[in-house]
Formats: C-alpha cells, sequence, structure tokens
DNA sequence: CTGTTAGCGCGTTCAC
DNA sequence: GTGAACGCGCTAACAG
C-alpha cells in the first residue's frame, strides 16, 4: 500500500533500523555482508527514502520559490525568468527555483490548490496570470506570499505593474504619427482562458489612440486568436486579403508580430516598405532582427518582482515598493513612413 | 534560536497546538478571539510552518526533479528546458522541475553537494555540465538518479549524447566545400571552469575536416574566449584586423555566431557577400536570423533525458535508451561559396 | 469549540 | 559493528 519505510527493509533484512540509516548515508562503518543484505532488501523492495522525514530529521530547510506562468516555451516568458535568476544570485540566499509552466488553462487554479496544499513553496511568483480574490485567500491562508508580474486581476496584493493601455497608445500613435490611417491590431483573445485582459488592454490603447487621431475603426482590421506566432500569420494573410488592406499592423506581442513579418514576406511584400509592423515587449529577438517595438522591460521585472518577493520573505518588514521604468518606444527597422501621402503629423482636431 | 514552531506559538497564545493548527489550516470552526490571539502570536514570532513536518505528517508527497546547468540566460539552455517542460507536461505525473542555475563554475561542485544533502529533489538533469567519478557517486549514494545532456566526463550512467566532433567536422566542410579555404574558429576555452570539453571537441573536428582538404593550419585563426556574444565581437574584430583575414568563420554556437556577424557588419562588411558565418546549435534565433548552423536538436535533448530520468524514476525496469536525431547541416543565408577563387569541391587528395 | 496525544519516516544518540 | 529509543514539527483523531 504505502510506499515501505527504513522499518520495512529493517525487517526483511533481519536487522534494525538503525543499520538500514547507516547504509544509506554510509556513516558508521558496515560490515560488508550486512551492507549487501540492506541493499538488496533496498532493491527488492523498491524503498526510496522520504525527503520530508529526511529533511525533517536532519532539520535542514531549503527554501523554495516557485514561479507559474503560462507559456514556458514563449520569448516573453524566458526573459522574464532570467531576470528572476539574477535576482536569485544576487541575493546569496540559497533560494531554489521551481517552475510551474501552466500547459492548459483550465489547470491553472488545480495546480494554485496543489501547491497550497503541498506547501511545496515558501512564495510564488505569478506571471501574468489573473489571480481571483479566492486564489488570494488560499495562498494566503497557506501562509504563501505572492508576487504578481502584469495584470493581475483583483487578488493581487504585490504586483510589478506596467501600463498596457498606455503601451497600446505608444504603439499605435507611432503608427500615426508616421501617417498611417489603415492600421491593424493582431492579439489574443480578449476572454482568454487564462484570464488576463493584456490584449484587451493594450487594444484599448490602440483604440484611444486611433480616437485621437480621428482615424475611424476598422472592425475588419481586428483580429484576435491564440497567442503565437502561428496565428498571428494566419490573421495576417487573412488581412492581406482584405479589400483594402491595412498599411501597418501593431501586434499584442514581439512573437505575434514575427508572424506578421513572416506572413507578409511570404505573400510578396516587404515589411517596412509595403507594410509596416510593430510588436510589444522588446525581447532579445527583437533587436536582432530589427523589429520596433515597446519596451516594457520583461527581465527588468522578473528581477524586481523577485526582490519584492524576497523582500517579503527575508524582511518583510521593510518592504520597498518596486516600479518598473516607463515604457519605451523602440524604433528600428519595421516601421516607416507611409508613403501612399504625404501626412502631416497631428490630424486636424 | 531555531524557529518558532506551533508550540511556541500555542504557548504564547495561551492555546493548544491543536488550535494553532487549526487556524493555520483553518480546518474547523475557530473562535474569533482565539483565532486573533494565535495569528498576533504567528506574528510576534515570525512563524512559519515548516514544509517538511507539514508534509510528513499529510503524507503528502511531492517530486521534484531538478535541472542543473549553466547560462540558463542562453538560448541552447532555454531550448533544453522547453523540452524537459515538454517531456514533463506529456506523462501526467505531477513532478516540479526545480531549477538550478550554474552562475559561477566554482559553486557547481557546491551545489551537487548542497542537492544531495537536501535530498531536494528525485532526480537530476545535468545539462552540459561534466559529471566526474566522484560525482556520480555522490549522487548515486544519495539515491538521486541522474541523466546528463551533452558531453558528461567519466561519471556519465545516462546520457543524451551528440557527436560534437563529427559536428566540428560538419560545419568546417560545408565551408570548404563552398571553397573556403581561410577558415576561423571562434569557440570556449577549451580548458573551461565548468569541465566540458565541448569546445575542444568541435575545434577537432574543424581541424579533422581541414586535414582532409589538406589546408593548413592556421594558429592565428583560431580564437577562444568566454562563451557569448560579447566575446565573440571581439575575437571577431581581432580577426578582421589580420593581414590575411578569415573569409569564413565557423563559431561554435549560434550565439557567438551572432556576435561575429554583428562586428563583421559593424566594420562595414556584409555577410555573407565578404564572409561566410556558420555556427553551431539552430537555436529558434537563427531560423529568424536566417543563420546557417548545424542542428543538434536541443529541444528534444531536453525532451528526451527527460523521458529517459523518468523511466529510471518511474519504472527503473524497462528503461529504453534515447538517441538523438543525427547532427544536421542546416544551410541557410550566412554562407556563400568563396568568389575570391573559383574552387573545385574537393582539394586534391 | 478546544487541549491532548499519537504517529508521519528518518537520523542519531546511546548502550550493547 | 549493531539494535533500541528518542525527537525533528506538524496534523489528525480523540476526548473533553
Amino acid at each position: 500500500m504505502s510506499n515501505p519505510t527504513v522499518y520495512d527493509v529493517a525487517r526483511m533484512a533481519g536487522v534494525g533500523v538503525g543499520t538500514v540509516s547507516r547504509v544509506l548515508n554510509n556513516s558508521t562503518r558496515v560490515s560488508p555482508e550486512t551492507q549487501e543484505k540492506v541493499l538488496d532488501a533496498i532493491r527488492v523492495l523498491g524503498f526510496r527514502r522520504s525527503k520530508a522525514a529526511r529533511q525533517l530529521s536532519t532539520g535542514i530547510q531549503h527554501r523554495n520559490i516557485g514561479a507559474i506562468m503560462p507559456f514556458i516555451t514563449h520569448p516573453s516568458f524566458v526573459e522574464r525568468l532570467r531576470g528572476m535568476q539574477l535576482a536569485l544570485n544576487h541575493q546569496d540566499n540559497d533560494f531554489n527555483l521551481v517552475l510551474y509552466n501552466v500547459s492548459e488553462p483550465d489547470r491553472y487554479h488545480e495546480q494554485l490548490l496543489a501547491i497550497a496544499a503541498q506547501a511545496a513553496v515558501d512564495g510564488l511568483l505569478i506571471a501574468t496570470l489573473n489571480v481571483s480574490d479566492e486564489q488570494r485567500d488560499l495562498l494566503t491562508q497557506a501562509g504563501i506570499p505572492f508576487v504578481t508580474l502584469g495584470d493581475a486581476g483583483t487578488g493581487a496584493l504585490n504586483c510589478i505593474s506596467l501600463d498596457n493601455v498606455h503601451g497600446g497608445y505608444l504603439a499605435t500613435q507611432h503608427l500615426l504619427e508616421l501617417g498611417h490611417r489603415r492600421i491593424a491590431y493582431i492579439g489574443d483573445e480578449f476572454t482568454n482562458v487564462y484570464g488576463f485582459p493584456t490584449s484587451e488592454l493594450r487594444y484599448t490603447g490602440y483604440l484611444s489612440a486611433l480616437k485621437e487621431y480621428d482615424v475611424p475603426y476598422t472592425a475588419e482590421y481586428v483580429c484576435l486568436g491564440a497567442h503565437g506566432e502561428e496565428t498571428a500569420y494566419r490573421l495576417t494573410e487573412q488581412l492581406l486579403t482584405l479589400p483594402e488592406p491595412p498599411t501597418a499592423i501593431f501586434a499584442m506581442s514581439d512573437i505575434q508580430a514575427v508572424g506578421c513579418i513572416q506572413a507578409i514576406q511570404f505573400h510578396g511584400q516587404r515589411v517596412p516598405e509595403d507594410l509596416s509592423v510593430i510588436g510589444f515587449d522588446d525581447v532579445q529577438l527583437s533587436r536582432y532582427i530589427g523589429l520596433t517595438t515597446v519596451r516594457q522591460h520583461l527581465e527588468q521585472s522578473g528581477y524586481l518582482g523577485m526582490q519584492l518577493l524576497l523582500d517579503l520573505l527575508v524582511n518583510p518588514d521593510s518592504i520597498v515598493p518596486r516600479e518598473l521604468p516607463p515604457l519605451e518606444l523602440i524604433v528600428r527597422d519595421t516601421t516607416r513612413r507611409y508613403s501612399g501621402q504625404i501626412s502631416s503629423s497631428r490630424a486636424s482636431g
């Protein structure tokens, strides 16, 4: 039924538990024959010693920090992870970093429940995922302090946040200033299963910029789908077949922008000569491919989040608030002035 | 001295330990005033319950798999990580992935010792790092099965390996076939502090290809330094100032190849028109920037390594050996036929 | 509602 | 060299 314990091993080997423990840690000398008997019993029973019992007995404390995020495979999360690691290395406390990858959105809550129940971590970093009031209470009652990165629902207590609406505005404004008027938006579904509203917020910024420049809203220019390069590729293809295709695209993430660019190029058009593309995030890749984007300091976000969490864990009384630098428009090579018309900067008011 | 326990809390609050436990787990109803007293005591004492004790008592098992690697910030390790996560998700056992980033090489052994002592993980994935006989014994005796990824020293038992010599040969051969004869090698120091011989192995392949094509070895064309984009950039600058600079560069990793390309372009030359550059790894980035490289299936390496480790942990009796697909030359846009001379494919024998 | 007690599985004294 | 007993900190079952 239950896993075999040292007692089971001892009984089978015809020795005491002390001896079993000794061969396990080869502390004191044990006679070769006894050792053999014990090892045999261990093998036969498939015995594996319990981590918990061992830790409890030896008094070794090992502190874990969990990081839970979706899309661990996506670049933006890698950047955050890098920041977390960096912060961890800078302070020389030996915390381990435990990764929880939310592969299926439905399981997110379930994973949170498990984390709370298992008491496997001392603190939790929640990247991009929504935290409901219920989930906050869950973690709080389990005694697990947590810090959220990005948009984080009503349950967020300590958050490294950014102004996604403003970011969406910045990106769109850049395109408008370049004279573009047919500007598409490519983003995640608003009601995404993970519950975070990033796409909708950036879209809101997009809308407000359009409005400010008196550019009419065009429903066909707003394309939503699953996060990722492939979907962005498909959505862009749809845009290109429109009777009046956009002259510029604002993709809500760099990786989606990459998908856009690939679709555009595959269909024989050029970026930025024929279409301008702007992304969001400024992941490492963007620097290499020369993508114009909005920098949201992802790595630093992970870094600050980890610092904040360590504060919470190590010296809860002297928490310093951490703030991200403001979003930054990074102009590179994928956006260009709209050549179809000479347009002054600001539309008439 | 030691951390406060439930007993300390109970004493201070003037209640029994059962009550303390109850407010901790808010299992049964506790009178508000009692609860308040307990919470106060917890706050004052700075009490935090022990994970180990809780787990032991509740009988909850939580299994951890550790992944230890240097350069977590580098793309190639991210790819491996992705593969590991993927394999973990595919089997529905709830293993946690604990990350150990070797930030300073000196601490690698120390970290291994800690992992063995803490018994924090049930199994270990060791990426690229060397495992000595001593370290193997350490892990074995601690009852921690491990799988190594890449070159892995004499202590390796289960390994997902690749033929780095052959890879170095493939890359160099490609350049030779394109008619290049002045071919530089940019790689890590051979005696790197982490102890893994990757750079030297790929260099060996480079040498053997040169020899096969009767190309004389030129010492100045071999540039070694710390791993990373920046060092590769500097080394490339040195190459460019040579009286007779190379016409092609083989960089031992894609990220170093990127450094090469940036240096070349910064100094007004073009890739591949003026210089050809080939990397090694085929990380995601390379696809986007069109880098010619040798694909070593990094993600799959992490995937297979994890599968193997899970075998070791879950059904140790039915271990299937895992093998990586062969190395693959991926020709993209950074290598081109040498234009300085018309060269037939193979040099005279 | 609350205090008491008996384990959880292992390491580690002790005596033998 | 080896077995028996105690304790690590917590939860849960049982009385009260």
